[in-house]
RNA sequence: GUGGUUGUAGUUCAGUUGGUUAGAACGCCGGAUUGUGGUUCCGGAGGUCGUGGGUUCAAAUCCCAUCAUCCACCCCA
């Protein structure tokens, strides 16, 4: 007990259970985001601190797991240095590789290094994990798959279109009832303009953003404490209240905002936008959400959120418009917009709904049972001319006690289960026993892949 | 980073005001059934009660520390 082995807090194993299903969730949304004509690419699991750092805000970068230099790092560093026992200052010597906190950032990096190979717009997705160093709570873990489909290079509205068709189709496929809250960060400048504390957009947002969970009251509350004048705030008040429809809510904020040159982009925007997505027969449902306000800074534009209306967890997908990410590369203007699905909550959202398709469940669909040599001979050709035909087949590597081969079969969930002793050798046969409804039938090979395939 | 929860068999948990040999269910292994699994019946293995210290004649039970865990906040997928 005492010296169990176990592995990093907020990590996990998956079981080949877990993999099919999680396959499931990857293929389908791969599937989706191929038909819209987005290529794959992957980037290294560590980054030069440099390309991470100051990428996510002081929060972020406080959450990016940092690897230490290799080789004899601590006698290079100073003395004093070493003394001082400044963690942030020391860092910076001991290490200057990182995980990946997301795929957004390399993803940019990427575009920038390669800029002269890639022909833009680029539509490119990518599936892998990420890494952060908050502490894991329900659905939330350190190690965790992000499949992010981003369109680089291009200005027009039409791409955050395709993106809410993307979010549509690959829950209609998946089978989770969604919304899909939209905003839009120059509303939000806007409206931190208009109240006279255009500096402080981030602290309204994160404010604002508690709305619907902590209440007006708290929110007010909330901003008065970070420094926001109590006139601000009162001026907040109509917008914290929107009701009606998109077009009435968007009526109602030019009001406040139109007089200021970013809300009044903002919200030209949001009109175009929304005027596509009317004309589109979308399952999941659409809505204008000011209280959105999300983490990432980069944001300048669009931003979504998408949640489950049957499951209670946190955002599922999520993403926006950023318009200059690559700048702090060296590459200016170059504007993008993506989302981010999140794998382990779609896959928790599956589970709570029970979800997953049986088929998508089944590894191997026979099994040869193992009755010795001889049988063995008479089994290895036709085995193989299943898998020939595609059909996932093997043998019980040695000839144990049938009970031992058919518990294998049955754990394994596999489907059919095929035995040939002497009686089936003497007939060139085979029986094929189906382990759902127990029939027996004594088949030929030819048969025996009709019935499989 | 802040606050709280819980640590007993492979798993989920029970364990009385501290009292002798720490239990159950499920799972696992074996047998009934040497060409038939999932059902049933019988039998078996498996725990230094998270770890270290303290109080006591006596600690799974009380106290302290430590580690782990889960949850909430911050933040976020």
């Amino acid at each position: 007990m005492a010296q169990k082995p176990s592995i990093p807090k907020g990590t996990r194993d998956f079981s080949p259970a877990e993999m099919v299903r999680r396959n499931y969730i990857f293929d389908t949304i791969k599937e989706v985001f191929r038909l819209y004509g987005f290529q794959p690419i992957e980037t290294p699991a560590m980054e030069n601190l440099s390309t991470l750092m100051g990428k996510y805000g002081e929060e972020g970068d406080k959450l990016l797991f940092k690897i230490l230099n290799s080789g004899d790092f601590i006698s290079k560093v100073p003395q004093q240095m070493l003394d001082d026992k400044n963690s942030n200052k020391l860092t910076t010597k001991l290490s200057e590789k990182g995980l990946r906190y997301d795929l957004t950032v390399p993803f940019a990096r990427y575009v920038v290094q390669n800029r002269s190979e890639i022909s833009f717009p680029f539509k490119r997705y990518q599936i892998q994990p990420v890494w952060r160093a908050d502490r894991p709570q329900k659905g939330r873990y350190r190690e965790f798959y992000q499949c992010d489909v981003d369109v680089i290079g291009s200005n027009s509205l039409l791409n955050e279109v395709e993106l809410v068709q993307i979010i549509d189709d690959v829950f209609k496929r998946l089978q989770i009832n969604t919304v899909v809250k939209i905003n839009n960060r120059k509303i939000l400048a806007g409206i931190a303009e208009a109240i006279g504390e255009a500096e402080r957009m981030i602290d309204i947002t994160v404010a604002i953003d508690k709305l619907d969970k902590i209440g007006l009251e708290k929110v007010n509350a909330e901003m008065v404490a970070k420094g926001i004048s109590e006139t601000a705030v009162e001026k907040l008040q109509p917008i914290l209240e929107l009701e009606g429809s998109t077009q009435e809510k968007l009526d109602q904020i030019e009001q406040v905002i139109g007089e200021t040159e970013v809300g009044a982009k903002g919200i030209a925007e949001m009109r175009t936008m929304f005027g596509y997505l009317e004309n589109l027969e979308l399952d999941t449902e659409v809505e204008l959400d000011l209280t959105l306000a999300r983490g990432l800074n980069y944001y300048t534009g669009a931003i979504f959120e998408v949640k489950s209306k049957d499951v209670q967890i946190g955002s599922i997908c999520g993403g926006g418009r950023y318009d200059d990410l690559t700048g702090i590369f060296g590459m200016p203007d170059v504007s993008g917009v993506g989302v981010s699905f999140g794998a382990e909550r779609i896959y928790d959202v599956l589970v709570q709904q029970d979800a997953f398709p049986s088929e998508s469940l089944e590894t191997t669909r026979a099994l040869f049972v193992n009755f010795g040599e001889k049988e063995e001979a008479y089994c290895l050709p036709v085995l193989a001319k299943l898998r020939k035909a595609g059909i996932n087949a093997e043998i019980f590597p040695e000839s144990a006690k049938m009970k031992k081969q058919m518990t294998y079969a049955n754990r394994k969930q596999i489907p059919f289960v095929i035995l040939a002793g002497d009686n089936e050798i003497e007939a060139q046969k085979f029986t094929v026993k189906n382990m759902e409804s127990g029939e027996q039938q004594l088949l030929n090979a030819e048969e025996l892949i009709k019935i499989l395939s």
